[in-house]
DNA sequence: TATGAATGAGACTTCATTCAT
DNA sequence: CATGAATGAAGTCTCATTCAT
């Protein structure tokens, strides 16, 4: 093993958290348990993480990170608003669909932490917001997207509404598709925001 | 003792339980707390509720209860589906803009417990979308709301929308007045479900 | 038992302190050994002190009480300075020899602790000071003791050649008679103090 | 590399600890920190020195060393016991108010390390208490020093006496000159032992 | 029914020491 | 010789729950 911080090795660490904390919520996942599954001993996480905090945000980073490179990456061949947001609304939801674990990850463990994490997840959402933003404004300056409502609440309609469906869908076990209410979320949402 | 008095002394735990769960969240708001607030020793809590998930559970259904009737109550005097969501709305809305303390338990604070209460919660909750449902179903009926969009989607871009306001501004520390954002999201709403 | 706070076992658990840090020292003695020796759960030490260093406090406490009562009993018998003085020196070099055990937890280990626990301790150790000044004062007013040399000087030279002679006795596994001592202690005092 | 840069290297690991214990005390000086003052990797200071243990010991006699041989060279030109006596109260005084971390070192934190620890450091102190002894029995045979009482005793009085002040001024945050009470010490000391 | 002292499992975290590089 | 990532035992402390009174 080198001598210098194994990059693999956190990495491991970052899934095992993800996969433990989907399971057992934020306060029940055991820095014990999560070392299990991660292979390394329990003082190797404070090698590579402050605390048990540092750990769920890090987490959290990590795995926003890959959604959003994953809805970059497809935005770059789309210029109309409409797809745009109709390319975030199917890749956030077709992520979630193919990743269940992450989904409660982030759904619903990531909320059973203390108010001063939610904080910084917020801060770090502002990514999200971000793209959402960007990609309003310029519908709001082609015509095409409403200018009587402020543009921060058709954010939070938008990101809200997909996420208390991701939401409600962690909660009823994935029983149904959630692929095949995409075209109805993105009906609702396009008729909110035409202007 | 009597019956009455028990009551009373169930109640005075539940806001005891409502108000340190707000203040400190679920994981971290301690029995013996709990305990001081109410006046009561610990193991007095477990006189009346199983054990503290229990205490979680029957406080929800506790505040939930005291939202819809105020809910039912104003429904009562309107017919027209349409406003009838917006009282849904700004009920909902003024409600937790006058006790920060119970919508900090709500919005936040409950979404730190366990799996098995977020199940137990989204049982809860169909008291609401029952009331909303019914609203949607009368609507489509008489031909006001669209019936191309399942009605379940439709609820929960309701209240996914007005949740997230209502967090979001939670999370803000209630800088904002919260009232002031009703016209807008009831427009927002209106657009999205007209026929 | 009763179900109040019980002091007999708050007691129980000081002389348990006492003995597992005279032997392992403070920052070796662990509580789950202290619990043990004492009979009660980990737990129930933080019925009865806040934390580890309440505890050290608290154990320091009970044992100089226990000294400085049975030295100022002694006193109350004498009126000479001189005679009180061999007083206080007797009953505290007595003590220890009696008390092998609290006199290696006074003189070594109770040093062994944090700095913070020091200045309380030095806190505490000003009732000592102080029946030891007041002495002075009547012996200097008397005309007894020299009055060319500050009198917390003079206090600290009696602490000191007590406290080192009684330490160095500790370190060297109590194989003289301190009692022996006692003679010369006093001679050599009594010297340097005289006016 | 060669020896002379070896013993560099284990002078400033020893450096580094007296600077780190004196901060921190015995207990809580990690090796971490003292390898990072230092400018090691932490696997270096265990090929210098066998433990934790064998690092403070060295310190100690590395400190004390420096002073006897302070005080040493200032003995040479010194021929009656009397000015000898001066000479150790006075350099032991000085070198302290010059060096306070190394005073914090020596006064506090040396105390707070095991009972086998304490027992080397007794050993070492015999170098100390080796010169005292010396310049009394020289005293005792040029009638100078009174013959009646224990030679041990009367230099555990003169270090008894020179080493708590040091300790109070140590811990009353070095307020006072510690320099401006030699004088008062050395008098105190001069009646006790005078035949 | 009400009490609250007692419990003890389990949580997070630290750190001296080792050993492969 | 030097390195520093990895280890894992051990530490302190919390807290939901129980049960004798």
């Amino acid at each position: 093993m080198s001598k210098y911080k194994d990059f693999e090795k956190e990495s491991k660490i970052i899934q095992a958290a993800v996969t433990v904390i989907s399971e057992k919520g934020y306060f029940k996942a055991s820095i014990t348990e999560i070392a299990k599954i991660a292979g390394v001993a329990e003082g190797t996480i404070y090698t590579y993480f402050k605390n048990k905090e540092d750990l769920l945000i890090r987490s959290f980073e990590n795995v926003l990170d890959t959604i959003l490179n994953k809805i970059r990456d497809e935005l770059l061949c789309q210029s109309d608003p409409f797809s745009k947001i109709k390319i975030i609304v199917t890749e956030h939801t077709l992520f979630m669909e193919k990743n269940p674990q992450i989904a409660n990850f982030l759904q619903i463990q990531l909320r059973q932490s203390s108010l001063s994490i939610r904080q910084k997840i917020k801060d770090i959402m502002k990514s999200y917001y971000k793209i959402l933003g960007e990609i309003l404004k310029d519908g709001i300056n082609r015509g095409m997207i409403r200018s009587d409502v402020d543009i921060r609440i058709i954010g939070h309609m938008i990101f809200g509404t997909v996420d208390l469906i991701i939401t409600s869908w962690v909660l009823s076990d994935k029983k149904d598709k959630l692929s095949d209410k995409i075209d109805n979320i993105y009906k609702v949402i396009l008729s909110a925001l035409k202007s």
